[in-house]
DNA sequence: TTAGTCAAGCAGAAGT
DNA sequence: ACTTCTGCTTGACTAA
């Protein structure tokens, strides 16, 4: 496998990639993420290594879009179904792969019914009563996610075909994967800061006093609203960033 | 059996 | 119209 592209830039937007139009925060996000796509050749070749090693050890552990695009439960999924429907994902365009995917994930997106029970009810409807499966990323899988994760929260279009292509995913678990890994991160900030507020400590609070008067005071108490400061609400909201750093002078 | 984890589902908002 | 985002839920899987 051969990329010639950057790692970021507005000619990777324009020119390529099967995308046609990126939104003005993706942009900005995408240009304020350093990026490194250098590692993904080297990941491509680790991926591989371990997925051996895996299949070795774990026979039963398919790589993940053979999974998902059987669309069916792992004791059903055979060898030569794999092999064939390997090699024809990966020549679909973008857009058609991903409701492929999704049709075969069993999601209708159509009516509003959740796709669970439509789903089952159609599934069921079949010879083989097919249910939802759950893809289980391998360890090299994740390990680079994790790393990629840490290094930026949003992947552009480029990028994200890149990594998928280097962990043998699709871009829309790719997709799919940093969008539940941001919310996880969140939910665990949010839980780690209402475990804070419910262990209330004393804290030192400046109480303005003019004319002996107190002008404003803070309690302890629950009348104090529970705020995120702006820095902390960035993390979540990346775009947050730069207003941060322009009207503070930079992140603490 | 149950609680936790996680990939994938949905709805709705927003940008182009 | 299309895509991606957040927020939340669902269902499969697993460890206790």
């Amino acid at each position: 496998m051969t990329l010639s592209f950057s790692p970021f830039s507005i000619n990777d937007i324009l020119t390529g990639r099967g995308r046609k139009s990126r939104t003005r925060r993706t942009e900005e996000l995408r240009n304020r993420t350093g990026c490194d796509g250098t590692r993904i050749h080297q990941v491509d070749a680790e991926v591989e290594e371990e997925e051996e090693e895996e299949e070795r050890i774990h026979p039963l552990r398919l790589s993940p879009d053979v999974k998902l695009s059987a669309g069916k439960l792992r004791r059903d999924v055979h060898r030569e179904e794999a092999g064939k429907e390997e090699d024809g994902d990966d020549h679909l365009p973008r857009s058609e792969r991903d409701k492929q995917q999704n049709n075969e994930a069993g999601g209708d997106g159509g009516d509003g019914a959740r796709c669970s029970q439509d789903g089952d009810a159609e599934l069921q409807s079949g010879p083989g009563a097919k249910k939802r499966s759950r893809a289980a990323f391998s360890h090299a899988q994740v390990h680079e996610l994790e790393r990629r994760f840490s290094a930026q929260r949003y992947l552009s279009g480029p990028e994200r075909a890149d990594l998928a292509g280097a962990l043998k995913l699709t871009e829309t678990q790719v997709k799919i994967w940093f969008q539940n890994r941001r919310y996880k991160t969140k939910r665990r900030q949010m839980t780690a800061e209402l475990a804070a507020c419910s262990s209330p400590k004393r804290v030192a609070v400046k109480v303005l006093v003019k004319d002996n008067q107190m002008q404003c005071c803070y309690t302890t108490g629950l009348h104090t609203p529970v705020t995120v400061p702006l820095y902390q609400a960035a993390q979540y909201h990346p775009y947050l960033q730069y207003y941060y750093m322009n009207m503070c002078g930079g992140l603490p």
